[in-house]
DNA sequence: AGTCAATAGATTTTCGAAAATCTGTTGATT
DNA sequence: AATCAACAGATTTTCGAAAATCTATTGACT
């Protein structure tokens, strides 16, 4: 089964591989929310022991994907409708400060960076071709990248930080969405219109943009959380990874 | 020397008794930046073995106060004029969010913590009774609380969260600064004016005089940053804690 | 039956040593 | 002298096992 090497070509040491391969498993659910993560478990699927795998997951608890209680081990961070409404609240204020000045900054570079990443992403199918009901895992990347460029000329490293880990902490959601209700709208339009605006250089409308598209993603996953409260939570319940 | 037990009592494990004393030691500046931090060091001063420094360190490193560099180890994260700015500009745009939700939402209980807070800030002396030229250690403790009293109503446990390490992140520049030049001026005056616009819930007040205390403070700093370049950095180039 | 202490098994936390990697030095070569 | 490979010591990274802690169960007692 864990036939991939712990240590990938592009992470030098093992607790690096760790931190990124978990850290990509939460937000795409494939270790479920509130999901305990024993250090026996965590060996067997990710091939290391378990000193990379408590700094992987340390990090992981600062960067709010990961909840530790002390002694009794490390889980999945749980799911809320408070919780996706406060990030996504929050998420909002970030990225329209980031706008406001990646938009006041950005030069030809920037211009140039963000026509190449809408290209890139426009070119991706948002669903699997392969396997339907799936989110095709190419469109995930571009479509994080596109966002990305977006504030990549706002001048601070701080705040480009801070919404990169709200942005991964919403994709967790989003995961949770498609999973039990199939992929959300396809937005290549909502997309092109952002960057319009952006290139544009009109922030008012940028923001509001942004807002707005935010605005649906929340409400979209919002329902389908309140809708899979005792479908899947329950059967994860039964299947207790939960206490 | 290390007569302090590794464990103290509140901490249930070594891991966050190493992570609290080191990210304290870090923001005072008695791990100065750049300092590299090296296992054997870090264990006789903590009196622990590697794995709980190792996962103190990368949590660290997350909340941005440590820096690893690959098969390289640790080290205290640099400072710059840049990073100054870059954060105390953030941290401006970010605490006037939480300012603003937190005024709106602020009920009895929020403005009675506030004046509580606001009391026990008064009743302490800025400058170290013992010791001068040094800052008074409960009085910090009393500053930050009083800061974070401000924001605590505002309903977004991420958006506290995020103020929190930007705040800390901005008291290793304020330490910085006392080494260098002595304490900044005493300030009970602008905490005062920024209660009273709050519990006014003057909004536009309160971001205002937020926005200028922090920019104050900025400024001091900047210039005893600006001053100790080619003294105290340049000393402890000598001493070789850096390349 | 219900409460509680004792115990055993499961799990996390921590350490000490082995393995891997880096850094500076020596000495050979051009 | 400059370049470079090989080596040795320093340091980080990782593992496996010991220690500490938690959890569930049993059995004694009220």
């Amino acid at each position: 089964m864990p036939a991939m090497p712990a240590k990938r070509s592009t992470d030098q040491t093992l607790t690096a591989s760790a931190l990124n391969r978990i850290r990509l498993d939460i937000i795409a659910c494939r270790l479920m929310p509130n999901e305990r993560l024993r250090f026996e478990a965590l060996r067997k699927r990710y091939g290391v022991g378990v000193s990379p795998l408590r700094e992987a997951l340390m990090r992981l608890e600062a960067e709010g994907l990961v909840q530790l209680e002390q002694n009794k081990g490390f889980r999945v961070s749980e799911v809320s409708r408070e919780n996706l409404l406060d990030l996504m609240q929050t998420r909002i204020e970030i990225e329209s400060i980031a706008l406001r000045w990646s938009l006041e900054k950005g030069g030809v570079e920037w211009e140039a960076n963000l026509l190449g990443a809408f290209h890139r992403l426009s070119r991706q199918t948002k669903l699997d071709p392969n396997k339907h009901e799936t989110i095709n895992e190419a469109w995930s990347r571009e479509h994080a990248a596109f966002h990305a460029a977006l504030v990549s000329a706002c001048g601070s490293e701080t705040l480009v930080l801070i919404r990169q880990r709200l942005f991964e902490q919403a994709e967790r959601y989003v995961s949770l969405s498609i999973m039990s209700n199939g992929p959300l709208r396809d937005d290549v339009g909502e997309h092109k219109q952002l960057m319009r605006a952006a290139l544009n250089r009109d922030v008012d409308r940028t923001v509001e943009l942004n807002r707005l598209h935010i605005g649906r993603t929340t409400d979209k996953v919002a329902a389908s959380l309140a809708a899979s409260r005792s479908a899947d939570i329950g059967a994860a319940l039964k299947r207790k990874s939960f206490k």
